[in-house]
DNA sequence: AGATATAAAGCGAGCGCTCGCTCGTTTTTT
DNA sequence: AAAAAACGAGCGAGCGCTCGCTTTATATCT
């Protein structure tokens, strides 16, 4: 079993848990009262919203086209959000929420093997935006586009991936595992190739690169870049 | 003098220069005759263009922000441009050709260097995007929400920029310079640390970081993610 | 159990507005 | 005075969003 499918068997990501996650933290303003109703119709709406925008960006697409897709009315789509930019919030929101409950804690026996953490935080960053990916290429193509909250809420969630990247290196080059001159550098380079993955996925995909494949190879690539001696030069 | 200001100094990537070669390309649509009057104003245009779509998008751009920003009246901007669609590709297509022009053709003294090659890439890639900032997102955030035309051009440009760092990797394995297990995905790694530095310059810059700085910091992790012996090292 | 009343959910034509774009007119240059 | 350039009001289409109405689900009462 590859250790993508792992990762999915640990985390619920499936659109109706995500959009459950949503109904919570909307309650205010989602005028249908019964639970089953609103995730199955936000799921609809989110699923075509990712489809539609992904495709021609958030702004581009109407809320005609939105309700031809989905199948709901135009009225009935204003019972889930009260303007088209609360409707790009609630995935925003979503996405930053998952990004600190998966990535924020990592596992205890980590805590003092700096380089297993690393190689913890690729590895996931990757599989969670595999496995949540039009959500993820969403956040990143229009998070600066819209309004000012939204902008800083992807800010600050990209700053905290970094900064536990960041975290990660210093504690190796204390211990004498990694030589790197600047950690924050370094951290702020190993960002873009993982979003990468993501944001030119059909590239990857056509070359036949698998999650689990980009992951050792991205792992291998930063080992190196940072200077972790692999078991076998260590040995000799 | 730093390396980035000896780029500057061989390259005439003013936007007047860049205005004129736009008109050169556009001749067949552009209404206006007198080459210094269309130059001017096409200047005046694609600044203001950039400016607007970098802030809030292209599409979110409207021409009435445009004609307010440039001082040109509705009917002046359709002397310049057929369509808005139009005003996207002239941009996009000045992008590319500046690419291939300036990245095409690596000095011939590097022919047998790879590792000088490798160096010459990265170094030019970023001086370049870093003088044309502006033009290089509006490419980057724009050109896979419109006309296929533009998405194909943009895709085509992309590849030939990392084939050209996976040739001098493999230049590099030829000659035992370096130890990297796949060329192409070294590359494919490589490309968005590169595209890092324009999309998220405003962060870069906030931690005080030159194109020089960003230069050598970058040129470091490559070198040493693909195993380059460092003088040093090498003499050992 | 069937009839009725009430609440919940969904509907879609239409409102005010802004968009990209045109074209008859005016201004500037030669 | 002719040619070149710039002007900007106005067009129809399409936008986000509202609201009076219909349909469906649930509760209540014979």
């Amino acid at each position: 079993m590859s250790s993508f499918q792992e990762f999915q068997a640990r985390h619920d990501l499936s659109m109706e848990a995500l959009c459950a996650r949503i109904l919570e933290r909307h309650a205010a303003t989602i005028r249908v009262k019964k639970p089953a109703v609103a995730i199955a119709n936000l799921a609809r709406i989110v699923e075509t919203t990712l489809t539609l925008a992904n495709r021609k960006g958030f702004h581009s697409m109407s809320l005609r086209d939105l309700t031809e897709q989905s199948g709901l009315s135009m009225g009935a789509l204003y019972a889930y959000f009260d303007s088209k930019d609360t409707l790009l919030m609630m995935i925003l929101g979503q996405v930053v929420g998952v990004v600190e409950e998966v990535l924020g804690r990592p596992p205890e026996a980590l805590a003092t093997d700096p380089a297993g953490r690393l190689r913890w935080l690729l590895e996931t960053h990757l599989y969670l935006t595999e496995a949540m990916h039009p959500w993820f290429v969403f956040a990143y193509m229009e998070a600066k586009a819209f309004p000012k909250e939204g902008r800083e809420l992807a800010v600050s969630s990209e700053m905290m991936t970094e900064s536990m990247i960041a975290d990660a290196l210093a504690d190796g080059v204390a211990r004498g595992l990694f030589a790197v001159p600047d950690v924050t550098m370094a951290a702020v380079l190993i960002k873009p190739m993982l979003q990468d993955w993501y944001v030119k996925r059909a590239k990857h995909r056509r070359r036949g690169v698998t999650p689990d494949l980009y992951a050792e190879q991205l792992i291998a690539f930063v080992e190196a870049a940072v200077g972790l001696r692999t078991m076998q030069a260590a040995g000799r």
